[in-house]
DNA sequence: TTTATTTTAGCAAACATTTTCTTTAGAATT
DNA sequence: AATTCTAAAGAAAATGTTTGCTAAAATAAA
């Protein structure tokens, strides 16, 4: 088994002091020319690498960051954490990955450890139950203890952090606009998440968009059966010509509904979803989705983070960060 | 902004040694109940938690154990992260995940990193190409600097780890034969991954189920267009009744292939597919899946690594363990 | 009372670094 | 030849813990 040597080690191979081999490796220059060549020379066969806990317990810093996920199960999320690695590993820091489960409690534990000095910054997603409850003293517990926080994805409430997502009512204005633009009157929305801070800015967007004059259509529930029911009645007795999706499940009761009463898709119905793109283009009609480009909002929160990191006081404020994003015309909305 | 007290800060408000004060807060014999008192009151009062840093330079370990995932948007391994998470969190360890995107190469990176003593332990689902090409050097690395290894999930081959998996052949064996005895002769298989290490073995069950006089019929590809008409011939030329399928991707494009030339399921053809259950119970109709309960890979797999963790050299063969896998029948097998 | 024993607490080393401060030796200046 | 200066390297402190050893005080035994 091979053992990882130390600077104490080397020092003693090249009869000299822990010091001078430390200065040399990292080219001090009160270190001679020669004797730094010597030195790293014996570091490089006998592969020194300096021992990254006492290089933290120095420095005071952990070079690694804390991400806080709601629910990994959802596409959406493990895409923004890959985004993330990907940037952190950049950048030279390790991502611990914390689920909350969209639990207060768990969240609150995560938080409670991580200002006992895991990490240097965390990115966060809070979790449902926290945004309903309205209680994020967690989060102002990490701003106290000055490590930076990045809200990602939920961003509609204040705290003293810089954040990074979407524009949900924009984003479904526009689709919304788009469908009425084709000559489209009668357009419905399906939501599972209308009582969560997203949900209820993203049915927002839909009622903006819609002319005075027009109904709206919408069915709402996290149900199952009452979901079902509500998207029946908008499909057969409402008869609406199009659909905007805001989450996972209601895309799929929409199908199922469709396909149940032979509604065919894209004829009679246009369906937009709110899904990935692997499932909306895979699916039978593929499914026009409106891309939230999740691994870009990662690297994005990453990037802020980075930024609080290299110069916490500069710039006191958050800063907002909205990325744009783009719908995706498949076979759901041929005309 | 809130900073750390730390023991040397305890003991000058306290007037005692900073070894008495470490003492007291570890229920040291050596030391008497009133100062122990006295020292966890103030401790208490000022929230003192030990710098997790010093503790791991102290104790040449790092409290954290690293995660490799190959692909982390497959829903699959997200669950397993899942998993791996909950069961560490009650170990009181911390995850960083790192994600190989399939390559050999960032595999490589990150397991040279991880002899640098980032974590105490790694777990791995080894990337495809690093299968492809059979290269494990950097695996073998890791046991050499003592960083016990668990394979999870992509486990046949031959390297000193412990490691948790499914039996691929027995499972698509069995899942073959459960059709067989419901008087089923044409059976298919569609694959993605048949060059894949696990995409063979479920082939091989597949086969191995069988009757020696029955054809096999299979519609392999990685690539889209051909695996569609690979699909299409297995479909409507040999018209097999029933289709079982090694991954995402193959089982999406049996269902549009289906739905394309109008074929009912399960009326006309049975499907089984080898997806999770959030899209398996969404999709219409509901397809029947093999369920290989990742979360609980996952906890498996941090339970090794635990007990490796905990007595390294107790026992030195790699131990292995198989989960059992279990089909869930949906409205895609309905008889 | 003296010696032995036990309790209690402090000292100092150790973990692997980095960095400031000193020392030493040789060169340059007077 | 004496002094100053500079280059190079070492000593030591510091990061925050834990822990073996030592010292002192308190108690018990002789």
């Amino acid at each position: 088994m091979k053992n990882k040597i130390t600077l104490k080690e080397l020092a003693k191979l090249l009869n000299v002091s822990i010091s001078t081999v430390s200065k040399a490796l990292n080219d001090s220059p009160e270190i001679s020319a020669k004797t730094v060549e010597r030195v790293k020379e014996l570091a490089k066969l006998h592969n020194y690498r300096p021992n990254p806990v006492a290089v933290n317990l120095k420095s005071s810093k952990s070079g690694t960051i804390g991400v806080i996920i709601p629910n990994i199960s959802n596409s959406f999320f493990a895409r923004v954490l890959s985004g993330i690695e990907a940037e952190a590993q950049r950048a030279g820091l390790q991502v611990i990955t914390y689920i909350s489960n969209e639990k207060l409690d768990r969240e609150k534990q995560i938080c409670d450890m991580l200002t006992t000095g895991y990490v240097d910054g965390v990115l966060i997603a809070v979790a449902e139950e926290t945004q309903r409850k309205k209680e994020f003293d967690h989060l102002y517990q990490l701003v106290e203890y000055g490590i930076p926080v990045v809200l990602y994805d939920r961003i509609n409430f204040d705290i003293p952090a810089d954040r990074i997502g979407i524009d949900d009512v924009g984003t479904f204005a526009d689709v919304t606009k788009g469908l009425l633009a084709k000559g489209i009157r009668k357009i419905g929305i399906a939501t599972t998440i209308h009582h969560m801070g997203v949900g209820k800015l993203r049915i927002e967007g839909y009622k903006e968009a819609l002319p005075k004059n027009e109904n709206y259509y919408i069915a709402n529930s996290a149900r199952p059966e009452s979901l079902k029911e509500k998207t029946e009645k908008m499909l057969v007795k409402d008869k609406v010509e199009a659909v905007i999706c805001t989450d996972f499940e209601s895309t799929m009761q929409v199908y199922r509904s469709a396909f149940e009463h032979t509604i065919n898709i894209p004829e009679d119905l246009k369906v937009i979803g709110f899904i990935g793109k692997e499932l909306a283009n895979f699916l039978t009609p593929s499914i026009s989705y409106i891309d939230q480009f999740p691994e870009e909002m990662g690297t994005g929160a990453m990037q802020l983070l980075e930024a609080r990191l290299n110069n916490y006081n500069k710039d006191k404020s958050g800063t907002e960060r909205i990325l744009k994003t783009s719908l995706v015309h498949l076979e759901s909305t041929k005309f």
